[in-house]
DNA sequence: GACTGTGAAACAATTCACAGCG
DNA sequence: CGCTGTGAATTGTTTCACAGTC
């Protein structure tokens, strides 16, 4: 779904107003098919002998996976991964923005990164109501992520991305996804002794 | 496949030598016969009334993901991501060595990162002959991305991570696989607003 | 008796083929 | 006439159930 987007977003640049199924699972590599049914799903958007309006499309997909709105997000844990993913650009292009930097380190607090000053990890749950966080990232060392977690969770977010490779555990309303770079090395290493 | 693995890991770490399909479902958040399918795949290692050796089977899955030799990987582009990824703990322990820093700005050549030295990235079809270097990974900005690319591939390295936000060409013989940290976050907000 | 390996059954996803509309 | 939307056919994947082995 977000590879669509990413192909609609290349044509409106282009130029281009409107789209065919076919054209359109060429560019993103599947079936006709495919396409008509997941874009039908979740509403009509296509014109029976004409296709797609891609300016429309392209709303319509962003509305649907909630990039219509800015998502406000919170890194905690400011060494070298923490500072990459605050300048990183592709996340602001997607209408994410890292709105506070919190660290535990008293040496830290106070160092500003691009726009942002450091803040003390005991501070999340107060900035996160001013901020209106929504988004918590750790970039921590994997001995404090499940404390940061739980900054996390006491602030009332509900939604945590984890980049240290350590499970962590909190309550079933809040949503944990895990980045593993591992897994991306895996898969090369996979490729190049098999197929 | 990978996380079978590292749930055996833990298991023989608390000294368990014997796991039952069904113990190892569990853990794993699967169903038993998937396992079972799964194993028998690639080599039949369980025994029947009993179940599977922890220690063999781990090993097994590691010969079979290729995690049973040290790959050595060279990073290209060395700012915050670049830095933050050599001092990664899970990279090194599953058996991936940063043997290689390389970065195009002249201030930087020289420096230490760790133990590494980072080198003109011009060097580095010499250096991946002389470190053995099989993995490619782009830290760059979006602008060098390309370039970067073009110096694995002149230097022989048939296996390549880009971090950034860019598409690259490669031949067809080059194995590409990319980080788009946005798909995590796409995620995570299309969680918040469904289900 | 306990647990694996595997063919068969249930389920889900993908693709085809065409009716229906602009 | 061309292209979407969709039921029907196909393909793939997960689960069940049990025969076979230790």
């Amino acid at each position: 779904m977000a590879v669509y987007l990413q192909v609609l977003e290349e044509l409106e640049a282009e130029g281009e107003e409107i789209i065919s199924s076919s054209k359109l699972a060429q560019l993103c590599g599947v079936n006709p098919s495919q396409i008509r049914k997941d874009l039908a799903y979740f509403g009509e958007f296509g014109v029976r002998g004409v296709g797609y309006y891609v300016t429309d499309l392209k709303e319509s997909i962003k509305h649907f996976l909630g990039l219509d709105k800015t998502w406000n997000c919170a890194i905690v844990g400011i060494g070298n991964l923490g500072r990459a993913l605050i300048n990183h650009r592709a996340i602001k292009d997607k209408g994410y923005r890292i709105v506070g930097a919190f660290d535990w380190d008293p040496f830290k607090i106070g160092e500003k990164v691009g726009d942002l000053e450091i803040i003390c990890t005991r501070r999340l749950k107060e900035k996160a109501k001013e901020l209106n966080i929504q988004i918590g990232i750790i970039t921590t060392p994997p001995n404090r992520a499940q404390r940061a977690a739980n900054h996390i969770v006491e602030a009332g977010i509900k939604a945590i991305l984890n980049f240290s490779p350590t499970r962590i555990s909190v309550p079933d309303d809040v949503i944990v996804d895990y980045v593993e770079f591992s897994r991306y090395l895996i898969y090369l290493s996979f490729k190049l002794i098999h197929g």
